[in-house]
DNA sequence: AATGGCATCAACCGCGGACGG
DNA sequence: GCCGTCCGCGGTTGATGCCAT
């Protein structure tokens, strides 16, 4: 591509950091703030280049991380941001405070494809593996490579343009998991899943939320696990754009505000532009997105705004972590 | 104890988007 | 609009540890 290197390779360290070199990156950050990688090696005195260090800091020095193995909510959790993100690693991990995106990837691909196999689950689709067409591994341990296995989505960002796409991932999504036309009995948000681990996002409605949706029989078919709800709907966004000032009286308000912006407030950055997902219960699908609502509400409440996929959960209900 | 196979995870690589000149 | 640079992402690789034989 006669792309110019990141470094100069000849004079850089590679593979495992030593302690020492943990010490002066560390040292340099705290000094002077995470930024600048490609100047920050010299910097800091390293013989690394700039996204090693970045890497490096990102995925294991920084000070919030959170090591350990990962709860059974947090499987459940990443299981369900899967379906509804692909493998987009860095807005999973968004959403999993203390885990990073090399982290949750790396335990996606030796975890929880080995989980979802033992469901029955096809993990890149989220579907109950068709016996006809795609037959589960012979062990479970072994999970097809991900070049044996088609990935359902685009590796494309998730912006207005994509979604608007019929080949996008959000409308696979849809697609996929058979959407159905949300009924019109409730208090919450609901996602129709083949596959079932809605509950780890939200677990919304009872049994005969999910009987009376009408018309609508793929999951009848389903173990009751793989009945749960989880409407999924999506809206373009709100013109509105969100303003800088931050209003605490509001915020603290929305605490006891039921509806699904709450969750904004949990995962923080938000931004104007781009798509909303929004679940929803008991609306139809002109009145399902929260967003045409939101414009006033973001007014007085909004913060900065860096990822522009961060919106994508923006409207959701809180979720018990 | 030695060895081979497998699992895990840190780190690397290449690409594409964002942004500024 | 074009170009160069930087940053971040996702896929892949390689080193290491564990376990079965």
């Amino acid at each position: 591509m006669g792309r110019s290197p990141c470094c100069e390779k000849e004079h850089t360290n590679k593979g495992a950091w030593t302690k020492e070199e943990d010490e002066r990156l560390i040292n340099y950050i705290k000094l002077h703030g995470e930024g600048c990688w490609r100047s920050l090696p010299k910097a800091a005195g390293l013989l690394r280049c700039g996204k090693s260090c970045r890497l490096r800091w990102i995925n294991y020095l920084r000070p919030d991380l959170k090591r350990g193995n990962f709860t059974e909510d947090e499987d459940e959790l990443i299981i369900n941001l899967h379906s509804l993100l692909g493998n987009k690693w860095s807005l999973i991990a968004a959403r999993l405070p203390g885990r990073t995106d090399n982290e949750i990837k790396n335990y996606w691909n030796t975890h929880i494809k080995r989980k979802l196999y033992s469901r029955g689950i096809d993990p890149q689709t989220h579907r109950p593996i068709n016996a006809a067409s795609t037959p589960p591994p012979t062990a479970a341990v072994s999970p097809p490579s991900t070049a044996a296995v088609p990935v359902a989505t685009s590796n494309k960002k998730i912006n207005s343009d994509s979604i608007s796409s019929s080949n996008t991932l959000a409308h696979d999504v849809i697609t996929n998991n058979n959407i159905i036309n949300s009924n019109n009995n409730s208090n919450g948000f609901h996602l129709v899943t083949h596959s079932g681990y809605a509950n780890a996002i939200t677990k919304v409605g009872t049994d005969e939320d999910s009987n009376s949706s009408s018309g609508v029989t793929v999951e009848e078919s389903l173990p009751p696990h793989h009945q749960l709800n989880l409407d999924l709907s999506i809206g373009l966004p709100s013109s509105r754009q969100v303003s800088s000032s931050v209003n605490p009286e509001n915020l603290k308000a929305q605490e006891h505000d039921q509806k699904p912006h709450l969750l904004y407030k949990w995962y923080g950055n938000i931004t104007g532009q781009s798509v909303c997902l929004c679940y929803s219960l008991g609306l139809q699908s002109d009145q399902a997105c929260y967003c045409k609502g939101m414009g006033a509400t973001a007014t007085a409440t909004t913060v900065t705004t860096t990822a522009t996929d961060s919106n994508l959960y923006r409207f959701y209900r809180p979720m018990n972590i």
